[in-house]
DNA sequence: TGTACATCAGTGAACGCGCGTTCACTGATGTAC
DNA sequence: TGTACATCAGTGAACGCGCGTTCACTGATGTAC
């Protein structure tokens, strides 16, 4: 919501270093001393600037979240709910998901940090409730669970572009159907 | 397809012990220690067994992938494709997940080991083929992406049904009617 | 401007721990004759 | 039935390695006077 308080330059350059290694490997191979050889830095500095590990990946994940989160928000102020404002939102989502390199890894591979898993949790019930509100105004019956529904197809869509590494019209247009934003 | 080879008394308490640890703890805290702690035999006792940890980890999953594929076949076999076909699959998929415990595990963790994921993604694949054919037989355009939106949001009930531990009606019902099969 | 001191970021060697894997040995079971 | 030998599963101590974390030290920058 507000503003992030003023990152370190160093700080910034082991998150982009981090970045750089979940797009190209994973969550997995993210080691301490992969992440600090990729920024060029020595290793204890890493700890100058993120208590531990964990605190580190949780900050690499805010990134993400927030990115995908202000382009959803944006694309939902611009058209009162219904089915054109759920193809927004959806399209909008897709899209920023495509422009986060390395978003897949915390997409797919989270599972395994219990914090991360709860923030990222977290972001998609955010989503799902933003298109329930779509889908009441459609009359839909069961809304809360259809959202939820939807989320979990636009995360399998976002995924797929990911590893594609462009949007995948077939799908985009199968989610839009199912979703009754078609 | 053809019946598993006759298994080891002593694998077999490994694996069960495997099954119950994915059930109460998840992937990560899997280790070999763990395994024979909970199975009642020596290290050593692993590793005639099982080449290593991952090999392990196949077999185990192979078995959840097993059962649930067996129950999702003889569900599509009694009935020809449309849409009463496509409810049976899905309920009997879902019902399947549901008596499987320490499926979750592997539905939700199995992307850190490769071959797991591979595995997976595979039986997933399977599934949306069949759910290929009710669509076509339905006049669905886009088949085949539809399809594998419906196994994503399938997989999403699973999950969510194994962690309440019973059925989630309203996601079940949300779920057919999305997939056109309500 | 100069001096003394405090603060802070950078560094890499060293530590500790967990965990997968190995291996030499033991005991039981099966086979040959 | 008895004997010698081969095979196989069980065992746990020991090994090696990777990796997260710590720490004493260095140099640079800021502050006080």
């Amino acid at each position: 919501m507000s503003s992030p308080p003023p990152i370190h330059p160093t700080a910034e350059l082991l998150l982009q270093a981090g970045t750089a290694l979940a797009d190209q490997r994973g969550l997995a191979t993210m080691t301490v001393d992969a992440v600090v050889e990729r920024a060029g830095t020595g290793k204890g500095t890493f700890y100058r600037h993120f208590s531990d590990q964990s605190a580190f990946l949780i900050a690499l994940q805010a990134r993400f979240a927030s990115g995908v989160a202000t382009a959803v928000a944006d694309a939902a102020s611009g058209a009162p709910p219904g089915a054109a404002r759920l193809r927004f939102t959806l399209n909008a989502y897709l899209d920023a998901c495509l422009g986060q390199r390395g978003l897949k890894t915390f997409l797919t591979e989270a599972r395994n940090v219990p914090e991360i898993q709860i923030a990222v949790d977290d972001a998609l019930e955010s989503f799902a409730k933003l298109i329930a509100v779509d889908l009441r105004t459609l009359k839909l019956p069961n809304a809360q669970a259809s959202a939820r529904l939807i989320v979990a197809m636009a995360h399998e869509v976002a995924i797929a572009e990911q590893v594609a590494g462009r949007r995948h019209p077939a799908l985009r247009e199968a989610l839009l159907e199912l979703s009754g934003a078609g």
